[in-house]
DNA sequence: GTCTATACAGGGATAGAC
DNA sequence: GTCTATCCCTGTATAGAC
């Protein structure tokens, strides 16, 4: 298996000269492994041996392995606030909740390994990087609860308790991820439908 | 800091006989160790240095590490089962239902550490062990299952997909684990009234 | 029942050749 | 830019003394 078997041409050069993708590519290895097998589970040298190279050509890239999970992580959290303001979100706090919820669904649907690891790993980052990331993924949740009390302030939802109401429906949709197969029983669109009357009704809308 | 500097008497003994009690104490440190850092990243030697022995004796103890993680799993969902078959129950599927709620909140908030590992460690768990561990929660999922098929069949809930919901709820009042903090803003029987009404509301009763 | 000592494998990270 | 080779540490697990 050589990723550069359809190379054009039979230019000269030395053995692998991968710049352009490698970076990329460790990115993508390393997200796989650590979702499958857990941050502190994983070698350098399996992360090296799915990219195919050894495993000394990792540190071309990135210092130490911790960096490598905490960039992992701020960029899977950096991607969902950036997604989610760019998200059509309509008018009023019922839309602007059935937005997030179908938004927050198929975002971690498509990105499985990314979630798995934003929140399975936070354990296994250093105090510095652990607040760096808690910060962003309180940003994301001040997006629902800024729904949330803006609903109640306006007669449309009945939360006592916003922050408590947050956490409980993020952590429902969140848990799609548990389960969901593509190409099973429920369609995406079905699964979108079904969470997001249960959170309409949760909030009492 | 020794555990038996309250010992009674002065009577003979050997340089540490702790038998009766040692076991106990690894799996509460194995425990307390694997919630807190992640069951790859605890060593023998960190669990053995927690309780006050040598590595080499928790093997008197354990067969291996693996074994040592089983365990304390599958008691912690053996525990799960037997307390939910003894909780009282009322009648009816709303009844069951907020019994259920409750219970479950209350079970979860008493073991964080077990909870922790069980939801997080399954990927640790040679395939032999995880098959075992997976029927004991689908054991616990179907009991909620069929509270919610009941209530649907009864017309007091709207479910349009009993599998989903059990899921769905189950990861929400799950979640309270991850934020409660005891003696913190909200007392127990405030968040398990607040979840219950909005686990009430999602089914549609 | 616990200790010390150790076997042996594998970890992260670095140096220097090409 | 990648390779090979290696340093040094830590991991699990075992053997044999006490």
């Amino acid at each position: 298996m050589n990723a550069c078997s359809d190379m054009p041409g039979n230019m000269a050069r030395k053995t692998g000269s991968h710049s352009e993708i490698t970076g990329p590519r460790i990115r993508a290895a390393a997200l796989h492994l650590f979702a499958r097998h857990g941050y502190a589970a994983v070698s350098m040298r399996q992360i090296a041996a799915e990219v195919g190279v050894q495993a000394g050509a990792l540190y071309l890239y990135t210092p130490d392995k911790q960096t490598l999970l905490f960039d992992l992580m701020r960029g899977h959290l950096e991607d969902l606030l950036q997604a989610w303001a760019a998200e059509p979100k309509g008018e009023g706090p019922l839309a602007r909740l059935e937005a997030f919820a179908r938004f927050h669904i198929r975002f971690h649907l498509d990105r499985p390994d990314a979630v798995f690891i934003a929140y399975m790993e936070l354990r296994n980052l250093e105090p510095e990087n652990f607040a760096s990331i808690e910060a962003l993924r309180k940003a994301y949740e001040d997006e629902l609860e800024t729904i949330l009390r803006d609903g109640a302030a306006s007669g449309l939802m009945r939360v006592p308790d916003t922050k408590l109401a947050t956490l409980a429906l993020i952590a429902m949709l969140t848990g799609v991820g548990t389960w969901y197969r593509e190409g099973g029983r429920l369609s995406r669109d079905r699964v979108e439908r079904i969470y997001w009357n249960m959170v309409r009704r949760a909030v009492g809308a």
